[in-house]
DNA sequence: GCCGTTTTCGGCCCGACTGTTTTCAGTCG
């Protein structure tokens, strides 16, 4: 079992417990560790089979968590667990997942009515039997039939670019609205993860019902969810939510480090204010003692005061931030500006829109000094992969092309060249032995076993003449589960060649992820930032790639190509590519 | 269940909101 997969069961188990009524604190503690083991960027298994360490060292993790994940690692599964899924009913789980009913709620109402389904939850409701049980009244009762009409699309996480549009559009139409003086959008849009579930936004007005006023003038509004003196809620398309929040000028900041999260950041920050006789909350820091306020205007002033650095908000995970704060190593993350090269991208030759003209001159635009065209090969037949020879000819016009970008940009000669079925490259080895930049991809066999997919990828990976795998676990975010391939074989392979790994920027990719990003730069592994862009336009979600970077805790010296082009042959050279 | 410069017990972040109550439990972030 993979981290992820025992992070999973330690999640259901949580769950499972809170519907047992379970102390919540020893809930914490599963949920805790289940984080603890998901956000970790090493195999649990090597930990556990290294008789030099000790699960129960890892924070979050002790005697009994480290004994379960003995069990899971040997027998794959746990009894606990399958006991406990027996006792809780799985409709009472899914009734937990309305908005306004929880665990408690769940179990009682399933008790008390016989719930067997979703559809006997709505008809109970509208027959009145809801009501009728002590705890529950009307406004419950309707508020659950609305739920079940909007859960699933209010369920539904947006990719952080879609979430980026809507914020576009909201704060130029909240621009228009004169009494505000401060505006900062939170949450997780602001902490860049790859999906964001609704979006916080934070204001100071002069006249706060003009401001909400305003909010509701928003013509993207669909609805309004509550609107009280200090917080509104709508629904913009697709029942997402957006919250206003409004506070005092001298709150700001306390109201925008609480808002921004993570709740497990949140938590640390607490407990270390805490130890320093302060309590934070959203509306400042305090001394416990007398309750004088210290802090709050700046978020600034709000970390100043407990001795911490302001933290980019892609790092307040609760992972290594503060551990890195304390040693005054919190890493300087990688900027947009920074990047010279972009290495994978297509043209019309294959499923592309524009030319290579037509994208070098979009590359230069963008401040790129060095590109790599990398069409598709001849086994993706859908996007009209190149043949041998049609891929020499393409090379071939490049070299027509160079002379005209001398000095201004640098083309790779390169290609995207198919891990096959079977095994093997797409193209013959004397064939990619001419190209200046290989990218291996996986397109066909997705659903193969583990150790039929991690052998393909390794088979690619030592094949002296790729440099690249790109998009290395194929995850499309909310529609496709990554390969089941091995990561920490591929990353000690791409350690062992020489190779480079993608991460790529397309925001439906995002591939690899944060938490395999910190795994390649505690390993050393040259990570390329690539947008796979099909037309000029999609050049621009490198910026989606950067932030995926930051949030991997990536700097500068950990992305190949923010290097300029002398020294980025240089690496490769070292690299024996 | 985890954890410890108040270490093997007794804490565990903190507050708002809601609905249903009459002082609070449950839910949410």
């Amino acid at each position: 079992m993979d981290n992820s997969a025992i992070a999973a069961v330690f999640e259901e188990l949580a769950e499972l417990l809170e519907f047992r009524g379970e102390n919540p604190f020893r809930i914490r503690a599963y949920q805790n560790g289940a984080r603890a083991i998901r956000d970790l960027d090493e195999p649990i298994s090597e930990i556990a089979a290294d008789s030099d360490r000790d699960l129960a060292e890892l924070s979050g993790i002790g005697k009994t968590l480290a004994e379960k994940i003995g069990v899971l690692l040997s027998t794959g599964s746990l009894p606990q667990l399958i006991e406990l899924r027996q006792a809780v009913p799985e409709v009472v789980i899914a009734m937990a997942r309305i908005p306004g009913l929880g665990a408690k709620k769940a179990a009682k109402l399933h008790d008390e009515l016989n719930i067997k389904s979703l559809d006997d939850l709505a008809a109970a409701c509208r027959e009145g039997k809801v009501a009728a049980i002590k705890g529950f009244g009307k406004k419950t009762e309707s508020s659950i039939l609305d739920g079940l009409a909007i859960a699933k699309a209010a369920s539904e996480r947006i990719y952080w670019a879609a979430a980026d549009k809507i914020v576009a559009e909201l704060s130029e139409h909240m621009r228009g609205c004169d009494g505000i003086s401060q505006m900062q959008w939170a949450g997780s849009y602001r902490r860049c993860r790859e999906t964001v579930g609704d979006l916080d936004l934070l204001a100071v007005a002069n006249d706060r019902a003009a401001a909400m006023d305003h909010l509701e003038a928003y013509p993207g509004r669909a609805s309004t969810i509550a609107r009280g003196d200090t917080k509104i809620s709508i629904r913009v398309a697709k029942s997402f939510q957006v919250d206003m929040r409004l506070v005092d000028a001298d709150q700001f900041g306390a109201a925008l480090q609480y808002f921004t999260g993570s709740q497990a950041h949140n938590i640390h920050v607490r407990r270390i204010a805490k130890e320093r006789g302060l309590k934070i909350n959203e509306y400042g820091v305090f001394k416990i003692e007398d309750d004088t306020r210290i802090a709050g205007a700046t978020e600034e002033d709000v970390y100043a005061s407990i001795g911490l650095p302001v933290f980019a908000p892609e790092l307040r995970e609760d992972r290594h931030e503060f551990e890195w704060a304390q040693k005054n190593e919190l890493p300087e993350l990688v900027e947009l500006d920074q990047i010279q090269g972009d290495l994978h991208m297509h043209t019309s030759a294959t499923d592309g829109q524009n030319t290579i003209r037509e994208m070098a001159d979009a590359a230069i635009e963008r401040g790129l000094k060095y590109i790599a065209i990398t069409d598709h090969s001849q086994r993706v037949t859908v996007a009209g992969g190149l043949t041998a020879e049609r891929l020499l000819e393409q090379w071939k016009i490049i070299d027509e092309v160079r002379p005209e970008y001398e000095d201004r940009l640098t083309i790779f000669k390169g290609i995207e060249c198919d891990i096959l079925e079977a095994g093997g490259m797409d193209l013959p080895d004397d064939v990619l032995a001419q190209a200046d930049w290989v990218l291996a991809s996986v397109h066909f066999g997705q659903k193969q076993p583990r150790d039929q997919i991690t052998d393909r990828i390794l088979g690619a990976i030592e094949n002296p003449h790729v440099d690249c795998i790109a998009h290395p676990t194929g995850r499309l975010i909310n529609r496709r589960d990554p390969y089941a391939v091995d990561m920490d074989a591929v990353m000690k392979a791409a350690k062992e060649h020489g190779k480079f790994l993608e991460l790529n920027a397309n925001p439906a990719r995002l591939d690899l992820n944060d938490i395999h990003l910190a795994a390649a730069k505690r390993l050393k592994i040259p990570i390329v930032v690539n947008t796979d862009a099909h037309n000029i336009d999609g050049l621009d979600v490198m910026r989606f790639g950067i932030l995926q970077a930051r949030r991997g805790g990536l700097t500068a010296g950990d992305i190949a190509n923010t290097l300029d082009l002398k020294d980025f042959l240089k690496l490769r050279k070292r690299l024996g590519q």
